[in-house]
DNA sequence: TGCAGATTCAAACAAACGTTTGAATTGGAC
DNA sequence: GTCCAATTCAAACGTTTGTTTGAATCTGCA
């Protein structure tokens, strides 16, 4: 039984094969259907090299994965990194925090011609994994992170109250990953960009100045009343009322 | 070859028994990894009554959506049908329209005990999934719904331009799913909620209070000024610049 | 040249896959 | 009880799955 990548100077060729070639199987198929002699064959290596390099297709799928995602969120630290020491009194702005989170995504999605597309699209499946495996290596990946982000933004939005923070940037995170993945079941934005296939920069700054009001916005949305939430516990007959009813007591409390 | 499906006045218990014990598989393990031998031995039927009721393996799963999602959206349409019945002259808010969109969700999330969330979270996974029987599938049983309410948006916004209105529901639909399939990979909410386990509907509306306020600030966003901005071809040498120059363009160019 | 160690190779492993077949069984209508 | 159709059943179809094995090949250092 041969040693699990003891040399590591010089990355073999064939890693790189597998691991390319896997990247865009595993996101057109996903990583239950794809096969490993399906990966193998396109990439012209032996079918027993991905066990001899990776160990098993559970950890090729997640060197595929850490290969953009330990990048990718590390520049997002380093940029916030950079923010923070450049204002130190002064708290950020959520639009600069919202930038430094997308623009290391944009980047990765605009990297290596289409596979940078293919990869959020993959990550976006991974998101919806419920296989244990997947998403105990998701969360550690982006703990960090997280973490990072959660408190700088606590910091610019200092009225509201942790959980609601949290919902809220559990909302922003819904928004953003569904924008990068770009599967658009729902066919929303189906007229079609007059600028596509043109400057992908341009494309992405576009982008951003759509995506980063929607979410400044929402993050500054004015606080709700709590309290005052009465409860029913079977809808009215008449299934109009149930509907507004539950679109009015949005109504908000105060001005922020 | 016997037919398929002829008698359709009572629903055999086979049928609903698969349908059932596939709809939670399906959410455990995913299309692909889901064995139609676990399927029909979870559920106390032989392996061939998936072909004899359903066909094959890909009907079963839209069965499976089938049987919820045609429900909910039809629901949907109603809630509006409603809305817009009652206040004819006036348009509509957007609270009201987001509450018709999310209550008839969450509704189907607190039905049959567990089902309900499964089925959200396997709906998480399909939106997801790029197999075209899926993609086709979930954009045909969306059409009418999303059709309609991009209409009554576009009448409660009527100061946006239509690609503007198309992407800002784009992100609606991100936050909203993304809420709904309840994944939260990256353990935003990991604050438990000391709610749990109570009144659902008490949860919901909690819910609902949280994520609507969020949604209309951020449709109601003010427009920027896309016209103003300037690409650069490479991010220049300092990282910390083009992260401020990132979110910087997201001024807004009006009060809207 | 010769000896390791790293890598590749063809071949086989048991197990599970979706699908099909044809006979056995069931349930009502006459 | 008989007949017909609907349904269920066990068994097998041919493929494909991830993984393992042991020998062959390649690479670099002595």
């Amino acid at each position: 039984m041969p040693a699990l990548r003891l040399v590591d100077n010089k990355t073999s060729q064939t890693q790189d094969r597998i691991v390319d070639v896997a990247e865009s199987l595993f996101m057109e198929h996903g990583f239950e259907a794809t096969g490993l002699r399906q990966i193998t064959t396109k990439a012209g290596v032996n079918l027993a090299a991905v066990h001899y390099h990776f160990g098993s297709k559970e950890e090729l799928f997640q060197a595929v994965l850490k290969r953009r995602l330990d990048p990718m969120n590390q520049e997002r630290v380093a940029l916030l990194d950079d923010l923070e020491r450049e204002s130190e009194t002064t708290p950020l702005s959520c639009e600069a925090l919202i930038g430094a989170m997308f623009i290391p995504a944009l980047r990765l999605a605009r990297d290596k011609a289409r596979g940078g597309q293919n990869f959020l699209r993959l990550l976006g499946r991974a998101y919806a994994d419920p296989a244990p495996f997947i998403r105990q290596f998701l969360s550690q990946e982006y703990a960090l992170m997280i973490m990072r982000y959660k408190a700088a933004f606590a910091r610019a939005l200092p009225h509201l109250p942790p959980r609601e923070l949290s919902w809220r940037l559990h909302f922003l995170m819904g928004a953003m990953s569904y924008t990068l993945a770009g599967t658009d079941v729902l066919k929303l934005i189906s007229e079609l960009n007059p600028l596509d296939g043109e400057d992908t920069n341009l494309r992405d700054e576009l982008l951003l100045r759509r995506l980063g009001p929607f979410l400044v916005a929402g993050l500054q949305a004015p606080l709700v009343d709590l309290d005052s939430l009465t409860v029913h516990r079977e809808p009215p007959r008449n299934p109009s009322k149930s509907a507004r009813r539950g679109c009015s007591p949005m109504s908000n409390k105060g001005d922020n």
